[in-house]
DNA sequence: AGGAACCTCGAATAACAATT
DNA sequence: AATTGTTATTCGAGGTTCCT
């Protein structure tokens, strides 16, 4: 299956390099894991903290969470941590203190975890950056004539290869390593490419796969090389945003 | 309630700049 | 020169809101 184009001396070196790198990714993943599932945790304790003061200065509003729901859904699934549960905690002043006060603290030592996890909730809550979209004529709009009667939920389209990045994204996460380079990002890519080869994989979940930012000028590089790629016959697009290896 | 219009977001594409 | 990164623009599709 993975017949990426290049020499077999070339794979086997590659594969013997990933095989190498493997244990250390896994054990990199749980890490990120457990921060995550801090940072959660953490979560729910500021919101106690805020509750609990509101509840103080009967202030008319609690700011919502920055971090957005979606990424709280999916923290609060994945790791079980009640992220979402209504706050039930005592509104007693020290309580309240108290929380902040730990929150404070937690928050100046899980810095690193929490930009982490801002990393992975923000930008899947889109933290659109700074592309300014002008309002577009809406000319190019399709008539309800012309759209297509089935709408395929969004949602699908995303759980489809986000299934396929828990397998595939970590299985391309071995394949490519996650912190330096291991020859050209083109080759990285086709890596992942190849870890995941049954199983086409979004722009992004390379990104993700190879430990990079997930700003969307690093994921539109990602994809920049992957069209290079399909362009050169290297990969093949498989679908809207998906990309696999070339086969046979 | 159903449909149309609008909004938002991800993806595609192209062009250019920077780096190796 | 090839590779990689960045930016701008456009397109496609799903979600939300408003109107009848």
């Amino acid at each position: 299956m993975t017949s990426v184009t290049g020499t077999p001396g070339s794979i086997e070196a590659t594969t013997a390099l990933l095989l190498s790198e493997l244990p250390r990714l896994e054990a990199q993943q749980q890490t990120l894991e457990n921060e995550l599932a801090a940072v959660t945790e953490r979560l729910g304790s500021v919101r106690a903290a805020l509750t609990a003061l509101q509840a103080l200065s009967a202030a008319p509003h609690v700011p919502e969470p920055a971090v957005s729901p979606e990424a709280v859904a999916e923290s609060g699934t994945e790791h079980g941590a009640p992220a979402e549960e209504p706050v039930e905690q005592p509104a007693e002043e020290s309580a309240a203190t108290a929380a902040i006060e730990e929150t404070a603290e937690d928050t100046a030592d899980t810095t690193g975890a929490e930009n982490d996890a801002e990393a992975a909730a923000g930008d899947d809550a889109k933290s659109t950056p700074v592309q300014h979209k002008v309002p577009r004529a809406r000319a190019s709009r399709k008539t309800p004539a012309e759209a297509p009667k089935e709408r395929k939920r969004r949602t699908a389209k995303k759980t489809v290869p986000a299934t396929a990045d828990d397998t595939t994204a970590d299985a391309a996460a071995d394949a490519a390593g996650a912190d330096q380079p291991a020859g050209g990002l083109t080759e990285q890519i086709l890596a992942v490419l190849a870890g995941s080869a049954d199983t086409p994989v979004r722009a992004r979940d390379v990104a993700q796969a190879l430990g990079r930012d997930e700003s969307p000028g690093s994921i539109n590089a990602v994809r920049s090389t992957l069209d290079r790629l399909v362009g050169s016959s290297r990969a093949h697009r498989a679908g809207r945003g998906l990309y696999q290896a070339v086969q046979g």
